[in-house]
DNA sequence: CGAACATTTGAAGCGCGTCAAAGCCGGTGG
DNA sequence: CCACCGGCTTTGACGCGCTTCAAATGTTCG
C-alpha cells in the first residue's frame, strides 16, 4: 500500500456498467423506479479508473475532489499508527461509495487502499447533488446507505473490543457474506475470497500467525472451508451463532435474486 | 442501563440555554454569523428532558422520532452481545447530536445510555430541516460535525484493534480532553471525570480489573492524576505521545477562549 | 529455475482475563 | 450520629489467549 492513486484507463466495453453495482446496493435502502435507475446511470457516467492491488486510492490528509464508486475488486479503509501498526476499519466492495460528502472540502482522516486490482468510477459532487435533488427516493437510499456504513463501523468496533479471535474472524466472514450476497457476488454457500491472512490480521487486530492458527481451528470445527481464493461455509447458520453474528445492523433486504436474505419474512417496515 | 427513556421536566430558568452547546461545537466546523446563532437558538427551542444516570435514552431497535441534543452530563452509544458483553462505541458530550438523520424512520442499531444524570433537548426533524435549508453555513457545519463523529468512531476502532492497554486509556483521555476543551468544559490541565472504571473497561474492551492496574501504572508514570471525580494531566504532551494520539481526526479548531487547540497555528484550510 | 511472497509450524513469554476477597467510600435509615 | 449497606476500587494468585521470534514449507510468477 505505498504507491498512490489510480491511472485513467481506456473504457472497456465488455464489463458490466458501473452503475449497476450502485443500483444493486441502493435497492436495499429504497424501492427504486425505472426513472431512478436511469438517473443513477447518468450520474455515474464519469471516467473509470483502475489501480493495482496494494496501491492507494487516497491517503490520509488528502482532499478528495469527488466521490468514488467501487466497480470491481476489494478495497479497504485503513489507518496507520506512527510506529507502523495498521488497522483496517472497513472493506469496500462493488457498489460502495467512498468519500461521499456534499462537496465539502474536508481532509481525509484515513487512507483508502486497494486490496485486489480494483476499478472505480469517479462521481462528481455536482452529479451527486443533482441526483439527490431530482430523485428524492434515491436521495433517501443514499442516506440510508451511509447510515448503514456507519452502523457497520460500529459493529466493527464491537468486534475488535469484545469478541475473541475465532468469533472475530467468523463475524467478519459473515459480514462479507451478506454484503456480497446483497450485490450478487456470493452464493448461499460461500464466495470468492481474495484476502491474505495478513489482511485479515490487520482487519481483526490479531497477529498474522494467530490468524493462521484460528483459521485452522475453524476449518477443523467444520465451520469454514478456505483454500486458494475460495471461502465456503458448510453450515452458515452455525457459523453465525458461533460468531455471535446478528445481521440486523447491515440493514440489507434482498439477495441478488430478490429473495429475502437471512431467511426472514419481508417486514412491514422501511 | 436498564430502565428506559427520559421524563419530561419543567423548564429550569437558571441553567445555560440548550443551544449554546451546539453553537460551541458548530463553531469548530464553520464560521457562524449572529443570524446563524439565532437560527440555531430557535431550532433547539424544543422541550428539555432529563434522565438519571445508568438509564437509557434509546434502545437498539427503536425508531427515534426526532434528534436529541445533549445539554448536560455524559452519555454513550453502546452495543450489547447476546452473552451480555458490552461495548461502548462512543461518548456523548454537551452539544452532541444523537440520531440526526433527515427524517428517515430507521431502526437504531445500538443503544444510547446516560452515564451520569443527563439533560437533553429534543429537536424535531422539521426544525433541523428548516435550519439546514435556511442557513447553508449551519448546514455545512452540521455535515462536518457528523463527518467528525464518524472519524472519531474510526479512531475508536483503531484504539481497540491496535493499541495496548495503557495507550488505549491514554488515548481515550486525550480524546475527551480535546472534545471537552472545545466546548469549554475542560481546562488545559484536566477536567471533571464522572466515569467509573467499569465504564472505562466497556469503552476500551478491557476488564475492569486490568483498567484499575493500568490506571495505577499511568499514575505512577506521572501521566495522569485521577482521584474522585477529577482527572488531571501533569504533562499533556507526554501523555499524547505515549498514547500515540494525533488530534487531527477530531477536526476541532479552537478552545472556549477562541485560542487554537493543540498549539498549532491557524491554518489556511477549512 | 529462482525470487518474492503467503502459509504453516514450533517454542517461549507476556499481556490481559478470571476468580476471589478485602478495603473504601457515599448514602440511607434508625 | 453512627451502623449498615451497596457499589466502586484495590489487591493477589493463577491461567489462558495471543504475540513474538524464527524457520520451514508451499505457491505464484517473471
Amino acid at each position: 500500500m505505498f504507491a498512490p492513486y489510480g491511472k485513467r484507463i481506456a473504457g472497456t466495453a465488455t464489463e458490466p456498467a458501473a452503475d449497476i453495482w450502485l443500483t444493486r446496493q441502493l435497492r436495499h435502502f429504497a424501492p427504486l423506479s425505472p426513472e431512478d435507475h436511469a438517473a443513477i446511470r447518468s450520474a455515474v457516467a464519469g471516467p473509470v479508473r483502475s489501480v493495482q492491488a496494494r496501491r492507494d486510492l487516497a491517503r490520509e490528509g488528502d482532499r478528495p475532489r469527488c466521490a468514488s464508486l467501487i466497480v470491481s475488486g476489494w478495497g479497504c479503509r485503513y489507518k496507520t499508527l506512527v510506529d507502523g501498526r495498521r488497522q483496517i476499519v472497513g472493506f469496500l466492495l462493488p457498489g460502495d461509495l467512498v468519500d461521499l460528502n456534499p462537496g465539502l472540502p474536508t481532509r481525509l482522516d484515513h487512507s483508502v487502499g486497494a486490496l485486489t486490482a480494483l476499478r472505480y468510477a469517479e462521481v462528481s459532487n455536482e452529479a451527486v447533488a443533482r441526483l439527490m435533488a431530482e430523485r428524492p427516493v434515491v436521495a433517501g437510499a443514499l442516506w440510508r446507505q451511509m447510515l448503514a456504513s456507519v452502523s457497520i463501523l460500529r459493529e466493527w468496533a464491537v468486534n475488535l473490543g469484545q469478541r475473541r479471535a475465532p468469533e472475530r474472524l467468523g463475524h467478519l466472514f459473515c459480514e462479507l457474506h451478506l454484503r456480497l450476497q446483497a450485490i450478487g457476488l456470493a452464493s448461499a454457500g460461500g464466495y470468492d475470497f481474495p484476502l491474505t491472512q495478513s489482511d485479515l490480521a490487520d482487519a481483526t487486530g490479531l497477529s498474522p500467525v494467530h490468524v493462521n492458527r484460528i483459521l485452522q481451528q475453524l476449518r477443523g470445527a467444520g465451520l469454514i472451508r478456505l483454500s486458494g481464493q475460495t471461502l465456503e461455509f458448510p453450515d452458515p447458520a452455525a457459523l453465525r451463532i458461533e460468531s455471535l453474528f446478528a445481521s440486523d445492523y447491515l440493514q440489507l433486504l434482498y439477495n441478488d435474486e430478490g429473495e429475502r436474505l437471512d431467511g426472514r419474512e419481508a417486514g412491514s417496515d422501511l
